[in-house]
DNA sequence: AAAATAGATTGATCTTTATCAAGCGTATTT
DNA sequence: AAATACGCTTGATAAAGATCAATCTATTTT
């Protein structure tokens, strides 16, 4: 049961709600825990995303890879969230996304069914993907605005402000792929930066 | 009752549940036919986003103004969207976002409270929210991972494939705007690429 | 019909960012 | 301890895109 608290802690703050004993248990008959060492897949380019993991501990990246051989990192995952291709997740169909464990994980991963059928029907749980939806939604429209308005300098230094803890705990080469950047790029911004 | 059949439509064909005469009187009694002309604002920056619209007809541009004063065009809205800038919308905070109408509109309005109270509890209504908020989440992630991953003219080329009906219907410094481009640089784009 | 406005295009120039190549330091691996 | 891989930086150059200005056309507006 060890690592299912975070889990617990997660649902109850994010829904607002209390999880029964009962609802504890459903959750822990479902979400199976998974270790994912540093460097392994959780998701291959190609393969369906049967499940989504819960972050209980680690990171991961989500990255397709171009025709040159080119990483574009769309999400760096890390404790608290869920881990997916959601297109994939959703539809069953072939993901075009990689996702790989930049840190020894552990998660608490499930298929798409057995949320519909088992887990959905735990108000805490339901109401907690309402907020999770919802913040989604207004974080994926950030990124968007922020994209087509803003330099890679300001893109950067909005990272900065609303994410420092990515910045310490990813190297800057991850970092400047998620912000649409190459490395050699994000090494001169932050070096004019410093002014 | 004339409009409302697009709303009820949209509803039962999303969600794949049929509304009943109780369910549609509702639908009818909490959201309020609105008509918006052409460059009229639904939403100012700064104003909060007391309503979210169902577009039964016309169309309109979501946009943040910088301070040179350049418009950067986050959404295009047409029939069958829900307008509204959904961060200020849920949370109730003064939104960035400027709406706009583009053509002469006709909307069906209704509060959040009132989308909570007597909205959500009609099966087909929350079953369609379930479906939109997938839709969404998906649109959102291949919209970021075109912005990080292609240059303009592969944007471009990825709209017209997409949603040629877009390129059709709204004049092209609009279109580059969305894109994250100045409509010198699409014009160019397009020059190019009628090699 | 005349005037004003909106949209598209083109040219010249500047800025931002990518690419290619090299070098350097520090972890990891063996 | 040596070897390897990884991440960061810097330089030179190229490409993508922005900016500014001018022109042209087609709509609206008056």
């Amino acid at each position: 049961m060890h690592n299912f608290e975070a889990l617990f802690d997660y649902v109850q703050r994010l829904s607002g709600k209390t999880l029964s004993a009962d609802d504890k248990q459903i959750l822990i008959a479902h979400f199976k825990p998974k270790k994912i060492r540093k460097r392994q897949y959780f998701l291959q380019e190609g393969d369906v995303c049967k499940y989504t993991g819960f972050i209980v501990k680690g990171a991961a990246k989500t990255f397709t890879v171009d025709e040159k051989g080119h990483e574009h990192i769309l999400k760096l995952s890390i404790e608290d969230w869920w881990l997916a291709d959601f297109e994939s997740f959703y539809k069953l169909t072939p993901s075009r996304f990689n996702i790989e464990a930049l840190e020894d994980m552990e998660i608490l991963q499930i298929t798409h069914n057995l949320v519909e059928e088992f887990i959905k029907p735990i108000p805490a749980f339901s109401a907690m993907q309402n907020v999770l939806s919802q913040n989604n939604t207004i974080a994926a429209q950030k990124r968007m605005q922020s994209s087509i308005s803003l330099t890679g300098e300001e893109r950067f230094q909005e990272l900065v402000n609303d994410y420092p803890h990515f910045i310490q705990r990813f190297p800057q080469n991850l970092i400047a792929s998620y912000l649409g950047l190459t490395p050699e790029t994000l090494s001169r911004i932050r070096k004019n930066a410093l002014k």
